[in-house]
DNA sequence: CGCCGATGTTGCTTCTGTCAACATTCATTT
DNA sequence: AAATGAATGTTGACAGAAGCAACATCGGCG
């Protein structure tokens, strides 16, 4: 196996995509170059075209990375819990990983007006629902939700974990701790302080 | 009161920030361009450097408008309606905003991490969402809500909300129509259908 | 009337994205 | 085994943007 790379590198398009999980990591999708990416990489600084169109193709390929390991961690959590358990820890999850990695979260959801063009981000995105849309299932069958169309629930649930998490990163939540915020997104999971609840008279034993 | 602008335009300030607005619904905050809103503005690539220090502080301060303008929003949704209902009615009207300037709400909340330095901007956000805190607290004396320290709601209202915004505005959500997502947000509002129920033995007489 | 500070302009330098032309290597075919 | 073509990388160019510096123009002050 070729350990040294002379001149063709190997594997280019994995060194340019960590390349640039790495510098989006450190910079924020804002301050990413394809020329840095080429240079932490240690090639010139149009070899990245041999790999991607062009700048937002390979922004576009980060995001989709980051579905997966969005969607990976989701079903990780908890996998063996009460269905309705299992539901709640994936969305901390979720906020876990949008508060880990904030930038490439960033990537995956801002500037999402042009990245409808990738299909196999889209793809990604729509996977990473998926498993959403699962764990509702589950939770519905154990009688643990009310059942009908799971769509609607999970497009509510995953509308919370993504607000939390867009507004802790944005620096908008009072809590600099993960744990903290954490902790209040459990809380709000939970649903004892019910967000806007309703105004119908509450059940008390 | 000058009229003409034979060589000193007068009020480059506001022109700058209003064709800078512009620019941003038309193109995104990416789009964006400093040389841009200067042409637009009929002056030189230089001369916004008189009003701003670099083009993050022209951002900042279309954030900051931004904020203001929401807030105006929400404080006019349904003024003399129930607490409850006037909270909700908040609601709606922030992703009403959120979806119909979808790129200046980004400009408001997205690469935060330097927006930070911008006292101005951060000074507007905590306004904007103080009147939210008012508004649960109307809720809470009306006994709409529950009591307590009304800051934890407000964050976890505000956070279903953000969220929705912004997976629509990703589009992420699968309905098209600004219609049909706020219709999606007021159901979520009225907690018909819990998103997360508790999974404690549930009362039932 | 002459000076000064505020505002606007022209002209650079550096950096970035992207195109075009050229170089190197590998695999395959003869 | 030598040659050839497709991948893959490199060098060099150009346009556009951010920001710095030096210069120009204007209004208000003595």
């Amino acid at each position: 196996m070729p350990e040294e790379r002379p001149y063709h590198h190997g594997n280019l398009k994995e060194a340019l995509l960590d390349a640039a999980v790495e510098l989006i990591a450190e910079t924020g999708p804002r301050g990413f170059t394809l020329r840095e990416a080429a240079r932490r990489a240690g090639v010139s600084h149009n070899a990245p075209y041999r790999h991607f169109r062009d700048k937002d193709e390979l922004l576009a390929a980060v995001a989709t990375g980051g579905f997966g390991r969005l969607m990976h961690a989701m079903q990780r959590a908890a996998p063996r819990a009460q269905p309705i358990d299992r539901l709640r820890r994936a969305g901390l999850a979720y906020v876990d990983f949008a508060l880990r990695w904030p930038q490439h979260f960033a990537a995956m959801f801002d500037a999402p007006w042009e990245a409808k063009a990738y299909p196999e981000c889209a793809a990604a995105a729509e996977r990473c629902f998926g498993t959403l849309v699962q764990l509702v299932r589950g939770a519905q069958a154990a009688g643990q939700m009310p059942p009908g169309d799971p769509q609607p629930l999970a497009y509510q649930a995953w509308s919370i974990v993504h607000g939390i998490s867009k507004l802790a990163n944005a620096g908008q939540l009072p809590w600099r701790s993960r744990a903290a915020v954490l902790r209040f997104c459990a809380r709000t999971l939970t649903g004892a302080p019910k967000p806007v609840p309703d105004a119908a008279p509450r059940c008390r034993p």
